[in-house]
DNA sequence: ACAAAAGTGTTTGCGTTACACCCATGG
DNA sequence: CCATGGGTGTAACGCAAACACTTTTGT
């Protein structure tokens, strides 16, 4: 499941030095990111987690906000940074800002035995945190590390690991808002392929309400939004009726 | 309408005075709070407003947070301080971070009039600022005056005037929040009196969605949450039948 | 008696639910 | 021909909109 080889101890140690050299300058004190970043693959809701070297939790992607730069672009930005893609659905759902952090002590510490870092450091300082979700095609998504990550890892959602910080409460607020903006704004198409069955649209309305749905009914009330078109039906060699294709209509996307 | 007679410019000199010479040791840097107060009263929904002076623009009530304060806690201490209310219903909601904001510059122009500032002050830094908003009883609110107001005013929201920096967006965005939560949350009871009459719920609902709603069905629909409990009829002397009273039922509250 | 506002009843339509039924496909 | 999954039909239910109607009050 990892997706990235290791980085070497020497490896971060230049990463993070460099980026503790550049940040008080570059970007505002104090502020964070932190991005949900979802994805729906083999009929799975996912996000994407990271891991600092050998630490023994994970956390979301996030970075900093430039001096001159807006909120929203800094979450745009670092995000392009992360996955290398542009276009992406990105939606800012909580800011999340108590002083005292789960487990934060940890990562100093582990920071400190990377690298020869002084106290009181840059990444020292208490973080209020603005949250974004984004919807992302998990193949389309070549992750690139920060300079304090080393593995990026696809996680299900019903099997996400207690995290560091308050990132699992994050995640659990970007879930509820999902499922909200799934009904009202009808996102979930950025988490689709281009073409899908409505079988596959089913799966993932149900990984994100986590409950099942009745088949019949979910497939005439996607029907009766009229934003689905039909396109011919995939033969895929199993022995059964062979499921229509739909295409979202992106002219009728309200986003 | 004004609620505080002008304090002087010797007044306002010594409290920002003050204020700055604090504020680098106690407050968070970068971050502020701004809080949308709306109230219920006379069947118009209004929000607290200020004005600095003699400023050609109010703008909303606001705060910092202290180093060691958690953000939730800054947002409610706050308010506390600008209304001396407790118990306050008081709703994060939306994170604004854009790199210029709507005439900052008049705002450091101002300051620099009452107060010989030097350039780069504190109050010139950049902000985040989380928003959140609040429900309270203008009747028992007793505005207090923070280092940079001199005048407080309840608007009716259908009449609030261009404001400082984003904050007319803010207050749309809390408008658009708090219609959502009355549906969801009843959250509404936070602006009634102890008792009301089915008409002046109608008219907070109708203050809020800004739109008419059926008297019939909106009694109906009320009454069927049970969430109210009839008391007696309320003789106002009108000539017509005296509407009944009713309560929030706090035991079914679900805030 | 009348106007004005409060409260109730009734009809209609629409969306959701539940479930029966038919269709297509490959083994 | 059967198992499997895809697609359609339909009755029942509940909620919300629209509107007619009754009740209460002071002038």
């Amino acid at each position: 499941m990892s997706l990235m080889k290791n980085l070497s101890d020497k490896e971060l140690e230049r990463g993070i030095k460099d980026f503790l050299e550049a940040a008080p300058k570059t970007y505002l004190p104090g502020v964070s990111i932190d991005t949900v970043i979802f994805s729906f693959h083999n009929n799975k809701l996912k996000v994407l987690l990271l891991r600092l070297g050998d630490m023994p939790y994970f956390s979301l992607p996030g970075g900093f906000i430039k001096k001159e730069e807006n909120l929203d672009d800094a979450a745009l930005r670092t995000l392009q940074e992360r996955t290398g893609l542009e276009n992406i659905y990105l939606e800012q759902f909580y800011t999340s800002g108590n002083a005292i952090r789960f487990n934060e002590n940890i990562v100093h510490e582990k920071l400190k035995t990377l690298v020869n870092l002084p106290d009181n450091n840059w990444l020292q300082q208490r973080f209020i945190s603005v949250c974004y979700y984004a919807l992302v095609d998990e193949t389309k998504v070549n992750p690139q590390p920060g300079p304090f990550t080393s593995e990026f890892q696809w996680v299900d959602i019903k099997k996400v690991p207690t995290l560091l910080y308050d990132h699992n409460l994050i995640i659990q607020k970007a879930l509820n808002r999902l499922a909200a903006d799934l009904d009202q704004k009808l996102v979930g198409f950025n988490l689709m392929n281009e073409t899908f069955t409505m079988g596959e649209l089913q799966k993932l309305y149900e990984a994100v309400y986590q409950k099942k749905l009745v088949r019949t009914n979910f497939q005439r009330k996607m029907l009766s939004l009229n934003v689905l078109e039909r396109l011919e039906k995939q033969y895929n060699g199993k022995a059964h009726k062979a499921p229509y294709l739909y295409r979202f209509m992106e002219a009728k996307c309200k986003c």
